[in-house]
DNA sequence: TTGTATGCGTTATCAG
DNA sequence: CTGATAACGCATACAA
């Protein structure tokens, strides 16, 4: 690899010269300039980010922590995909580690963006408590976000949706619409989001005063399998529903393909709502019901904090986003009849 | 941040000591071996990966590029999974680049991730054409591995699925099952895979002395959209066809909800196929057939290589993997039929 | 077993 | 406008 030195020796100037020249600080004479323009041409020269990082003490990269349990689901592709853009648009490159799946791991993810002296890091925690994320932000001198998580000290370095609420908001719906069964699959249950959206749904049956009945309640996993199983365990305990939540979109269309399976028809005998609005949900058919996150603008502002932050500034609010749920084919061919 | 200085002297002893206790060469006594661990502890030193790589020329990381549009599709999320899966089993680190969606910005990723020093890379190429990965493997020193593409001259250094063999073959298996009136959604055909998977498509009806008609074939551009849309035009055009083969599975799925939509059953009156084999495509209902691409094995192998390489190794052999065609109800079901 | 000195490829601070 | 030269934080060959 050629290096500076080279380029320099070669249009016959000094090292800080070719650096000024590319840097854009400091005056150099137009001649100069093109002479080493024509050496870094000549000699096929490539700056050594590492050095230049290592040097300037910035690396202009963001980290992403995320678990690679989320990396099958379509969730993930829509998340990272708004992290790389709204990155880029700040003139930043994003780095991905991977959590892989226990907080330990998790921590040592975050540890090697660290390490790498990523300029900024965002966490979607799986497995670490929100304590232990405070904790790790206090200790750190870099900006750190915290995506779907409400942290209970640095609550303006996270950015989150109120999942309980907008679960109980859904299946408030539901009710109001007329269901009483109302079947449920949770999420894994060591996933506060899980408990979340579960605790949402026990609340909109209590609001209503419909008691809880536990054979209409489920354990998933989050992947369309465990979706799937949940469909066969409650047929199998022949539970009555007229509604079936999952708690996440991958769940609610392996729920979807057990119940068409098993030869009941959605929308028609079972309304079906799921979570986050992938993008292809609607795509499935029959079309899928479900509570929009809205990741796009969370990632949004989770990456202006961050470069707010970059630039010394400091937050005082918090923010949380609210799901919404979103109606189709599944829900409303149903409240029709 | 504490350096590694710190921790010397705060040990007593030198750069070079702390240096030899945490990498591991050279001999240093137990008692001192303590006193360091001991100071790193007390300081919460961490390294500095931009400083190590530097001086060891190293950086343990791979990096990968892929353009941005494939990001929302659920492919992406499988590649990316059993990229950073293997990587790390290899003791490395996978680093992503946007190739975003221009040969320039494919260009400038697999810039960065070099000017970062990457110990290898592997690109996932969209716009670049064969002869110009070539070039650029040829510039650089680092090994690079193309994967989905047939280089001419390094053909060693790609992994890639002979598209058209296997849409030929797929769209053979339905006209040996009886079908005559198959339509096609194809790709963009800006791109290498559509324009083999369409050539696939003729070369299986020239095979069988079937005439191509035009009001079957459509095109699309591998989003779910873009397959609900196909299914519109072939619809409006009267075109009749007992099956229907997009060129990816996300096209197919946005087609099954189109034809759903317009009641058209599947399986019933038109079977329908795609490509890729995504992970939740067969939680689609009815259950989608499709052509299996070995990803996590044509990922595994690019990696082997990749690391073979770095140790000095070199390979003579090309490899390719067959697509295989998965059938499930929604052709078998016609079939019986 | 340990310390010294030098290099890795840049940037940045001073003089000139 | 340009050139030395000292950081940046770590690894390593060479001495001791």
């Amino acid at each position: 690899m050629t290096t500076m030195l080279e380029v320099a020796k070669r249009a016959g100037v000094s090292k800080a010269t070719v650096s000024r020249v590319l840097s854009g600080n400091g005056y150099v004479s137009q001649e100069t300039k093109d002479r080493v323009f024509q050496a870094i041409e000549e000699s096929g020269y490539r700056p050594n980010l590492l050095a230049r990082n290592l040097a300037t003490k910035r690396t202009q990269t963001l980290g992403l922590v995320v678990t690679n349990t989320l990396y099958h689901g379509v969730y993930f592709s829509e998340l990272l995909f708004h992290a790389a853009r709204m990155t880029e648009e700040k003139g930043r490159q994003l780095i991905l580690a991977d959590g892989k799946h226990s907080a330990d791991e998790e921590r040592e993810a975050i540890q090697y963006l660290l390490d790498m002296r990523c300029d900024a890091i965002i966490i979607y925690p799986r497995f670490l408590s929100v304590d232990e994320m405070d904790e790790i932000i206090e200790k750190q001198e870099q900006p750190i976000m915290v995506l779907n998580r409400r942290l209970r000290k640095n609550s303006s370095q996270c950015v989150w949706s109120d999942h309980k609420a907008s679960c109980q908001d859904a299946v408030s719906q539901l009710i109001e619409m007329g269901h009483r069964d109302i079947a449920f699959i949770t999420g894994s249950l060591d996933s506060p989001t899980g408990i979340e959206r579960l605790s949402g749904y026990r609340a909109a049956l209590a609001q209503h005063q419909i008691p809880l009945r536990d054979e209409l309640l489920v354990e998933g996993k989050w992947t369309p399998e465990s979706g799937a199983a949940g469909v066969t365990t409650l047929l199998a305990r022949k539970a009555q529903f007229t509604a079936l939540v999952a708690s996440n979109d991958d769940m609610a269309i392996g729920a979807l393909k057990q119940l068409h399976d098993s030869g009941i028809a959605t929308p028609g005998e079972v309304s079906v709502v799921g979570f986050d609005d992938v993008a292809i949900a609607p795509y499935i058919v029959p079309s899928l019901s479900s509570v929009r996150i809205p990741v796009t603008e969370m990632i949004k502002e989770t990456i202006s904090r961050l470069i707010f932050m970059l630039d010394g500034g400091e937050f005082s609010y918090q923010q949380a986003f609210p799901g919404e749920l979103i109606l189709r084919d599944s829900v409303i061919a149903n409240v029709r009849a």
